[in-house]
DNA sequence: CGTGTTCTTGATGCCTTTCAAAAAGGGTGG
DNA sequence: CCACCCTTTTTGAAAGGCATCAAGAACACG
């Protein structure tokens, strides 16, 4: 099912790495690609619900998300949990939580995922060694921050609906870089619960709110995928005007 | 009134660097220091309310925050604004601006400040000439991160009289790691428009909920400051534990 | 085919927004 | 020093969006 029981404990090599072609990611030179490859100690497989990090951490390590969707969440102490953003295939996760003493947040699978593991020991390694990989590292702190922003604003000043709108949007974007969307669906794999963590609202308004926008054409679900089925007005409504998605390095 | 004057279009210079003797912020090896003297170009002092990078912005410079408080926003297209976080002495400005191609937010001055000024080239310099400040641009990224996290957090999850207290605590806990606070009292410049935009709350139920945790005796306000009168209270309502403030970079 | 989880729907209430206008500051010029 | 104007803050009233409570429906799973 995956490539990991045909390549071993590393999955695939590096050199070959299939997310590698795909138009959302940047060309690296051999070099650099053979520095990630020695660096990587592990490829690993988790269920869905699995912990990557958990909060608090101190010893995180650095991973590449190689397949599957994962979230990063933060929890208040009464249990209130807000999810802060969504990892997808070729994302970086676990930067902050490697480079910070303790991680200030969590980090659980969504689905199954498959995960380059990166020892949080030569990070510093790394920027010694390869100011390329250094600076596309930072590179991709940044467009996280960029990413977390973005919800930041939608949750603190768009409504419900509003809010759907332009998860769903971006959500379909990334998926779409990725060469994950087929006749305008992909797969969706988040629970209501879920949603309203995410959007910062309650799960019951969040469910009204979903099938309210359901019935209005924007989009429909089924069987665990979500097809756009309006995407003009649904970028419309979630005040969400196209940005470029220029590529991105792949670690 | 600053050091500018006297100092010249450079400022203090960065080995006598006033700030860094400030228990905040980590040692520095000189030759540290020196790189980052040759990296700065110019000492910039701004009136409050001035443009530091505006939506958009593709030459955005890199800046320290020498003095004075700033904030980082986010506009929708019908001219709702998000404040994404604030900024304080010390912090690092732009950088997600200037990795990549475009700003994806707005840097305006909450008060005068003083700015030292990266030239955005040399910043890939920095990279490869100075492995130990590119880690810890990524360690003050990643840290920054975790501030919008808390934001996030915030306003996602907690109710209006929660959010100010975490805001306020959090406000307040930074100002007195730069020695800022002086019996309780530290200086407050945000308007109530500005609060609300940070909160992600109306302008008048900001008024009234302010208003409303004074009177219970959070706190008080007088002159442009902010006396923390009950901070345990305070930091109870915020659902806000005490978390270690380890010191940081100062680039 | 039970049993637990997730999703849906209805009803109620409150937190927050919106509308409106007065009060309080702040700065300028006479 | 006061009159005047503009911005910011405060307060009141009404409406609405969203949360909470509750329970039924749909679904997954062993």
């Amino acid at each position: 099912m995956t490539d990991t029981a045909q390549n071993g404990r590393n999955g695939v090599p590096c050199l070959a790495c299939p997310l590698r072609l795909k138009p959302a990611f940047k060309d690296k030179t051999d070099d650099e690609v053979r520095f990630i490859q020695s660096m990587k100690l592990e490829h690993r497989h988790l269920a869905p619900g699995a912990d990557i990090i958990h909060p608090g951490q101190e010893d995180a390590e650095l991973y590449t998300l190689f397949s599957g969707w994962a979230f990063r969440y933060q929890l208040l102490p009464d249990g209130r949990r807000q999810i802060l953003n969504f990892l997808l295939p070729g994302d970086l996760v676990g930067l902050q939580a490697s480079l910070l003493s303790a991680a200030q947040h969590g980090i659980e699978a969504l689905t199954e995922v498959e995960l380059c593991v990166f020892p949080r020991k030569r990070v510093w390694d790394l920027f010694v060694r390869m100011p390329s990989l250094s600076y596309e590292i930072a590179w991709l702190g940044s467009r996280e921050e960029s990413l977390i922003d973005q919800n930041l604003t939608s949750v603190g000043q768009r409504n419900a609906g509003e809010r759907i709108a332009a998860l769903v949007i971006s959500l379909y974007r990334r998926a779409d870089a990725l060469g994950l969307v087929a006749e305008n669906g992909f797969r969706f794999p988040l629970s209501q619960q879920q949603l309203a963590d995410a959007l910062g609202l309650s799960l019951v308004h969040t469910s009204k709110t979903w099938s309210r926008l359901r019935k209005a054409g924007l989009f429909s679900t089924s069987d665990g995928r979500l097809t756009l089925l309006n995407p003009r007005l649904t970028s419309r409504m979630a005040l969400l005007y196209e940005r470029e998605v220029e590529p991105r390095p792949l670690i």
